[in-house]
RNA sequence: GAGCCGGUAGCUCAGUCGGCAGAGCAACGGACUUUUAAUCCGUGGGUCGCGGGUUCGACUCCCGCCCGGCUCACCA
């Protein structure tokens, strides 16, 4: 804690204005940036203005162009240009922190539009409307008898402008004596634009909401150490414009999924967390413990047999989107707890989903993305469907040269070649696991572009429906984009007594040491014997979806918590 | 669990061969009523992740530990 913070702080409380319980807020910030800021939308657009200043970013550098009257707008560019110069840039109009700027700018010869005309074009008078707003204070330039600064929340920044003149001597003394950059602060005033053409309130009065007690992390490089930026998210959120866009994809994401679910008849649904008999997937669960109970329980590791019992009661068409929990190791696209939609569709087949995720994808894209298109590290994806469908076998049998009977008959071999080409501890492992590992290791990271990969071996899915024309496979298929797996979907196993079949065959893969296979659920087979009608059910990972569409390589950036040793 | 890399001021980072701990921003004092990475003048600020060891002397070398990142393993 900061000292000469605190000595303030407890001046605030002695005059009681410490942490008031409330302050009136016409507008939200990014509300009356919207309304007095129109989206450009990547417009090419020619400007030419007197170079102001240079500051170098990351990656290039970005340009303050001033015209002869004043008027000021960004460019972001490669070349080092410098102050005092003359230049005409050429760029997309967009918005950068609030301003409008011209991106990929170089230089041009062709005829220049006013800055002005710009900004008049895009940047509204907002005629001196009286607001209202609050926000954390992040910068704070002192002008003497005037002070500048800029509010921020999640929704974004705004400056304010304090003029002795306006709120008064003894409130501008306050001001100075009591505020500092992280504070919260609420202002009352009116909007306009500086001569620079920034949309400003003058603040007429201010109230301090809450004191920030610890400095603010730099305005210029934020906060880069991944731990404080992990364990302190607040920090991030504060500091990193990044994190800020990143999380807010996130919500919209969700928020696309729920609607196209809901548009589409699905109900949404809440199934247990806390669980007998953790199964569904493979894998290893947490276990707790229920005092009242006096019995173990365990945290879900999937819903998908609880939905599948509400599809037996008659829901026909139900979503979960929640959190599913796996008791394995923390990697780049593991993290112990992850957020999951499974949804599962009455009289539909595993052919009708996959129809049915491309239009889910296509909804998420064009709604949040705008696009079908989009660049994940440096290449290209294009979610257009129809997407490449390609058999699991067949993948196999381009790479290997042997066929499925290879594969589901010699184990010798398979072994041998699961050995041959470095799955590791080859000679323990269970039929099924030598298939999904040398899967895994020949065949996923190659699955770039959107591509569905259909009709998996039987024993690796042991809720799935045989398929129709081989008794060797099932009707399942999985959604791979950029060499991950984003979802799982098949035509659903409704036959109670090969699905107990499936379990007891998973009891023996537990027995000969896959620690991983499915658990028997006994109630579950009860319900499916009451009868299910013909079911196709899907599980979409979202953080995985997420970290597709925010173009980042670690799954900690899509999660706002993640997990972590204790510090 | 293994290998590699990292942890230095509130933040971002330098720190040479083992010889007084550095910069920018932030903070503090001063000037400045349209600034915006404001500018100008001045000042203060450190458990160098933790614990041992070697040494006259350790941020620096050695050993152990903690935390994180990446890769691999484990695992969807």
């Amino acid at each position: 804690m900061d000292s000469t913070r605190f000595e303030k702080l407890q001046k605030l409380r002695r005059r009681h204005l410490a942490y008031p319980y409330r302050f009136e807020v016409s507008h939200q910030i990014g509300e009356i940036r919207s309304r007095y800021e129109i989206e450009p939308g990547g417009r090419e657009v020619c400007v030419r203005g007197i170079v102001k200043r240079v500051s170098k970013l990351e990656e290039g550098y970005m340009v303050r162009l001033s015209s002869p009257s004043g008027v000021e707008i960004v460019a972001l560019c490669d070349e080092e240009l410098k102050a005092g110069e003359e230049h005409t840039l050429k760029g997309k109009l967009g918005r950068h922190e609030g301003k409008l700027c011209l991106f990929s700018a170089v230089p041009s010869e062709e005829e220049a539009y006013p800055i002005e005309s710009l900004k008049a074009e895009y940047d509204l008078d907002p005629c001196f409307e009286e607001v209202s707003m609050a926000g954390r204070l992040i910068t704070l330039r002192s002008m003497g008898k005037a002070l500048f600064g800029h509010l921020q929340d999640a929704t974004g920044r705004v400056q304010v402008y304090i003029k002795r003149d306006v709120v008064g001597e003894e409130a501008f003394k306050d001001f100075e004596e009591l505020v500092d950059t992280g504070d919260l602060l609420g202002v009352n005033g009116r909007l306009f634009r500086t001569n620079t053409g920034e949309l400003t309130v003058e603040v007429k009065s201010f109230s301090l909401l809450a004191k920030s007690l610890h400095p603010m992390p730099e305005k210029w490089h934020g906060i880069k150490d991944v731990e404080v930026r992990y364990r302190q998210r607040y920090l991030d959120l504060i500091a990193n414009e990044t994190a800020r866009r990143i999380f807010l994809l996130r919500s919209r994401v969700v928020q696309a999924v729920r609607d196209f679910l809901n548009r589409e008849g699905f109900l949404e649904v809440e199934t247990p967390i806390l669980q007998h008999v953790a199964s569904g997937a493979n894998a290893k669960p947490f276990i707790t413990y229920h005092n009242y109970l006096e019995q173990n329980l365990y945290l879900r590791i999937a819903p998908e047999l609880y939905l599948k019992r509400l599809v037996v009661g008659g829901f026909n068409k139900v979503y979960e989107l929640g959190k599913n929990f796996r008791n394995e190791g923390v990697d780049t696209t593991h993290n112990p707890e992850f957020t999951m939609v499974e949804f599962y569709a009455a009289y539909w087949d595993y052919q009708d989903l996959i129809d049915f995720t491309e239009r889910l994808i296509s909804h998420v894209l064009l709604s949040l993305m705008g696009s079908l298109k989009l660049t994940h590290k440096g290449r290209e994806l294009d979610f257009t469907p129809p997407y490449k469908r390609y058999g699991y076998f067949e993948l196999l049998e381009k790479k290997t040269g042997k066929g499925k009977d290879f594969f589901l008959k010699d184990l010798q071999g398979l072994r041998a070649l699961a050995r041959d080409v470095g799955v590791p501890k080859a000679e323990t492992l269970t039929h099924a696991k030598l298939i999904d590992k040398v899967f895994d290791l020949l065949v996923e990271e190659e699955l770039w572009g959107p591509c569905f990969v259909m009709d998996f071996p039987k024993l690796l899915s042991p809720l799935a429906k045989s398929h129709r024309q081989d008794p060797e496979l099932v009707e399942r298929f999985e959604l791979f984009v950029a060499g991950k797996e984003l979802a799982n979907a098949y035509t659903e196993l409704n036959d109670p007594v090969e699905q107990k079949e499936r379990f007891l065959e998973q009891l023996r893969e537990k027995e000969m040491g896959d620690e991983e296979a499915m658990q028997m659920d006994e109630d579950f087979i009860n319900a499916l014997e009451y009868g299910m009608p013909p079911t196709a059910g899907e599980g979409i990972g979202i953080d995985r979806l997420v970290m597709v569409l925010a173009d980042v390589d670690s799954i900690r950036e899509v999660i706002l918590f993640p997990a972590l040793r204790r510090s």
